[in-house]
DNA sequence: TAACTTTGATGCTTTAAAACATACAAGGCG
DNA sequence: CGCCTTGTATGTTTTAAAGCATCAAAGTTA
């Protein structure tokens, strides 16, 4: 179930959202750029190879963002949550887009046109110096995940996986069921390995009690052990 | 050997580098907050862990910048050359140092304080644009690596090591030898494999005539036969 | 220059993970 | 309703790459 009367004022007034650091007039002055797009689940936003079409801003749902590797093999390098900038990678370095973005469930999308972002956001340094940290901190996370999806072993892999999806997606009311249902096919695209191996992975951890599956709700019971998991490799 | 001549001057009026797109009264006030170090081959320039000293420019030599991983195995994320940055993501990101800096020959290399960038620099759009690219250009490497490094086989890694080193450092006069000399240990740990292993694949790639070895000195004799090695994995 | 250390080269063994092969359950659809 | 596709589960085989061992060559230091 979507907030589809979620509207540009709830962005722009959001604390959480990067517009909000945009004085007042160039808040106003982004209404005349910005336009809103409904999703359903399992669509693109945009695929690799296409031109960006402006900065995007994940309103509601999730959505995941991929490359195509060898023979199709998909790599997720990131999943986002509503506020979360997507795309805006390839419009920065004016470049078509290296990655696709697909939507693991029925999602709301802005787009703000790159005249508004080039000409007025940049222009104010608050707003630049956030893209510059979210750059840099999705670097950071970018070399990482390079260091460990080649060197830790499926269990580290996997473990370091599920610990990012609580980071990211947190907890049901429960407290210990992940707030986020993913296929095991996208599971071992996060974790880079195969299906047959998220699944029989998974399954020795549930076995171990680490975790609880019921379909694709997975239950986190000893984040500690899965932190040790992952640590270990 | 090392152009030791090389002063600050220098560094803002070539055209390639950063400091050039400040404007004169910023680049007049840059002379104070500069200052420039020499540092030997293999020599630590800075340690994850590290909390950033500065804006670091390399003004000559080699570095490499790499992470430890499992077992303190480790991964070179990036190379760097003369009048590139280093050591800005941390910086920017206000956290410690992720990955490490290490001379590969001689180097000198300029610190600029943390002030002086964000008060000043950073408050020029044109410098926080440059910034906002670089980082975006680099993430799009980080997230390419990421996919390669676990998805391509050992062939296709070093192969395209290879074409990234031709890329970054070039040939030397002859058109054919790669302008840099790595140990098959930096080989290695740039391409995600064992040593035992780069060394092999190269000496297969020699075999085939389409690198030639002599020590350190690699000549590159087929590019197109190591792109297509590259890109079918 | 001899002793020692590091780097490069190559063969052999082991192993983690992919690939393959079924099988079964659930969900959508004519 | 049963049919068919899709997702999940698990056992077996194959293979790419790591790990280990040894040796040679090149560099470094005493």
């Amino acid at each position: 179930m979507l907030n589809s009367e979620l509207g540009v004022k709830d962005i722009v007034d959001n604390p959480k959202s990067i517009f909000y650091l945009l004085n007042q007039e160039e808040k106003d002055e982004l209404q005349n750029h910005i336009s809103l797009a409904h999703y359903k689940k399992n669509e693109f936003i945009f695929k690799e190879g296409d031109k960006p079409a402006g900065f995007l801003l994940l309103v509601d749902g999730k959505v995941k963002i991929f490359k195509e590797g060898v023979g199709g093999r998909e790599q997720i390098v990131r999943m986002a949550k509503p506020l979360g900038v997507i795309g805006y990678r390839a419009l920065f370095s004016e470049e078509i887009h290296n990655s696709s973005a697909v939507t693991l469930e029925e999602s709301l999308v802005c787009t703000v046109s790159p005249e508004f972002i080039f000409n007025r956001a940049l222009k104010n340094s608050d707003f630049s110096f956030k893209i510059i940290r979210k750059l840099s901190k999705e670097l950071g996370f970018s070399n990482s995940r390079t260091v460990t999806l080649t060197q830790k072993h499926i269990r580290g892999r996997l473990a370091e996986s599920l610990l990012l999806l609580k980071e990211k997606y947190g907890f049901e009311h429960d407290g210990t069921t992940l707030k986020v249902y993913l296929s095991r096919e996208d599971i071992a695209n996060l974790s880079n390995m195969t299906t047959s191996n998220a699944i029989r992975t998974l399954s020795t951890f549930a076995n171990e009690k680490v975790i609880a599956i019921d379909g694709r709700k997975i239950k986190i019971l000893d984040s500690n052990r899965l932190e040790r998991i992952s640590k270990l490799g």
